[in-house]
DNA sequence: CGGAGAGTTGACTAGGCTCAATGTCCGTGG
DNA sequence: CCACGGACATTGAGCCTAGTCAACTCTCCG
């Protein structure tokens, strides 16, 4: 499989899929002949351990394809997923030496690496890289906040329906609205990295799934596979507001 | 009483008491005067609403004193706190027209507002500005991933236990390392508020006060205010790592 | 003194967790 | 080709933590 080859032949930025959505978006072209030259590209396999928390950390990055997770753990083993990598997601903080929480990798990956000294340097020396990074990370703080409204207030069956909801919206818009009948897509995840990240066991992650099924607001294709008959249906069961998220 | 004044005389910001720590805390002298004329003060009396969600939003601002809190509310009433803010905390988004969480003073509190446009122009004309922010909204997000982690994996009593440790910690970097005996302080917070921002109701919230009480881990007097006698005690009930959270 | 708001405590319930058995899919090797 | 093993998933039974509903206390304040 190509991702054996540890070094992706580097791509021109401009012909990059995640080009306009990335920490790079604004950059001229000028500025992106200078990233070019700190850039380098990764590649991981589905389950791999990119990061772990605590290592020290000498790059930053995109993620050009492929999902990726942050996770948090205590000591007696409870984990929480804080964040869901998609492309175009960046990852690591300027300034920071030390990763904060795990990542991996829960599909293949590639990421595309710059090294941390001359992209802080770049940072500072122009802004459109900084401009676009905060946009991201408010972005980024909006979810993690909508985040902990799910994970302190909804039912397990809310929390399921949210996710579902979530997934399906990215993948609609990443297939750019062909859901002409109904809505269908795979899921990235686990129905432990499901767990992880709502605050559930797996088991009840499970039961919640086989309950919608039940109802009739989705379908299962294999364990993976989910059809979403009536999207407005699932909606209702995510406990959010009528109109909720179109916003963003 | 003082906050019947609702246009505070304008302080100088050379000053103010956020003046390092706030978003315009990188700016230079001219850069400070130019802030100078688009701020006004604002103060809100505990208790006050400060704005709705989805309301129009034509200022930003920073928390001067007193603290206010930022939460999300579901149409059956169930409510999350997504956001804790203290002095020099920045409110609102630059490019967003509407607040998306209700901001509301649990104490008396004093902003420091910016008329919106102003501002974004400013933070596009200047780096400092927005350097600040990206550093500050990083901050909020790792205390969001971390809130994650407590909302979806800590029990009822870790709950509680990493609340208090958090208001204690605060408390005890303002009055400048000054707890020489026991650690103590109040709560800034109602009973329901700490509830809405830990994912709890009020009824357990009191409980699991009571029951660290029982314990030996905290001493109460009055509701309100609490006292630590062994701090390592409480940061033992948090569940967090037994070095945590000293690096930031 | 009465009333309102905040907090505490008790009795009971229920949603989600734990532990355990079983099922499904898929790749590998005999 | 089929049997086996392993990873992932489903389902069941029982328990326990936190939620619900309700009574009561405390304190402040008019």
């Amino acid at each position: 499989m190509a991702h054996h080859d540890p070094q992706m032949s580097a791509h021109d930025c401009g012909d990059c899929p995640i080009r306009h959505r990335a920490v790079c978006a604004r950059c001229e072209t000028d500025e992106l002949l200078r990233l070019e030259q700190m850039k380098y590209y990764r590649s991981y396999q589905a389950g791999q351990t990119v990061i772990w928390s605590g290592d020290r950390m000498d790059f930053v990055a995109s993620v050009v394809s492929g999902i990726a997770t942050l996770t948090q753990t205590m000591e007696d083993g409870r984990r929480q997923m804080v964040g869901l990598l998609l492309p175009s997601d960046f990852v690591g903080r300027p300034g920071r030496q030390v990763a904060a929480y795990d990542v991996t990798a829960t599909t293949d990956l590639v990421m595309c690496c710059f090294r941390k000294k001359p992209f802080e340097e770049m940072m500072s020396s122009t802004p459109h890289i900084a401009q676009r990074l905060l946009e991201m990370t408010l972005d980024e703080l909006d979810a993690a906040r909508e985040w902990m409204l799910l994970l302190g207030r909804k039912t397990a069956r809310e929390k399921i329906a949210s996710l579902l909801a979530i997934i399906a919206r990215r993948d609609a818009s990443l297939k750019l609205r062909s859901a002409k009948g109904k809505l269908a897509f795979d899921l990235p995840l686990t129905r432990e990295e499901m767990a992880d990240y709502l605050g559930l066991t797996l088991e009840t992650v499970s039961r919640q799934i086989s309950a919608l099924k039940k109802d009739g607001v989705i379908e299962l294709e294999g364990k993976r596979h989910i059809q979403v008959p009536n999207f407005d249906l699932l909606l209702e069961e995510t406990g959010d507001d009528s109109d909720g998220g179109f916003l963003v």
